[in-house]
DNA sequence: ATTGATGCAAAAGATTTGCAAACTG
DNA sequence: CAGTTTGCAAATCTTTTGCATCAAT
């Protein structure tokens, strides 16, 4: 799916849902599907300033959250207090592997997991409505760089 | 394991580590042991005053950083910008499921979850270190209430 | 024209920090 | 005593809100 048609997914939505359709909630979206990285709120402003340096914060995380609640954006706890966000459509479920060290965020997915999930869900009556998995750790590139670095000293 | 145990266990870690046990600290850890909830840095500090109306914010956040960062005490981010703590000494493993309805977080383990976690990881060449698994939904009860009140309509 | 959306600046909530004074080892 | 830790208040950081103005339908 390329870019505009996500956009104008989203208008098509937000318009069937009574909302809308302006030139800073346009550039918002458009700025989100553009952002193949995880980004937070304030970096979304930024990037959304590059565009036109004029649109308000407010606005921004407005639509941010306009755009979560609509289910076109994921919000995801750093663990350290720090959120960051990453669209959706388009972009099948997965969880996340968070380096320690280098901070760098891996997707990854697994079938197993996400039917164990439901398994442990039905044992305690609970409807799952949505799930976050976050492994904190160490990835491949920061344990090899380490490794060399104790065989070096 | 009794409170009295675990705040000695935490004593004796802390003054290895070269930190001075004071009164303060040793409030806010029997605080924390006592508290079988889940907490947030605010209320810790509201039950501190209890105590001791004269502990001071700086130091409940100071301590309970302190705590967590040594391995006594987990976060937990509740999905919608807040921070809950827990400690985990003598509280084997767990994950969680948060109730969108009513707020009661459950908490349950599995142990097949958990081994594919290290599988998808490896995977990945990474290496885990903690890791999160949050289901959201609508808990048992809710799920009740919801039946009965639509059969009532 | 109506009503919702924007922009601003102020407010709010949560946590951190600088620094002098108090306390621990 | 020396070096930590505390308490306070101010500072940060992130997000939300009130309200007058502007714009989409």
């Amino acid at each position: 799916m390329e870019i505009g048609e996500e956009v104008e997914v989203v208008e098509r939505h937000m318009r069937k849902m009574g909302f809308r359709w302006t030139s800073q909630r346009s550039l918002v979206t458009r700025t989100v599907f553009t952002s193949h990285e995880h980004f937070s709120a304030e970096e979304l402003l930024e990037l959304c300033r590059k565009m036109d340096r004029e649109v308000s914060r407010a606005t921004v995380y407005r639509t941010l959250s306009m755009l979560e609640r609509a289910g076109f954006v994921e919000g995801l706890d750093t663990g350290d207090g720090g959120r960051k966000f990453e669209h959706v459509l388009g972009h099948p479920h997965h969880d996340h592997m968070l380096c320690n060290s280098c901070g760098v965020i891996i997707e990854f997915f697994d079938e197993e997991l996400e039917r164990r999930q439901e398994v442990a869900a039905k044992l305690h009556g609970f409807e799952i409505q949505r799930h976050s998995l976050k492994l904190f750790g160490i990835c491949r590139t920061c344990r090899v760089r380490k490794a060399e670095d104790s065989s070096e000293a």
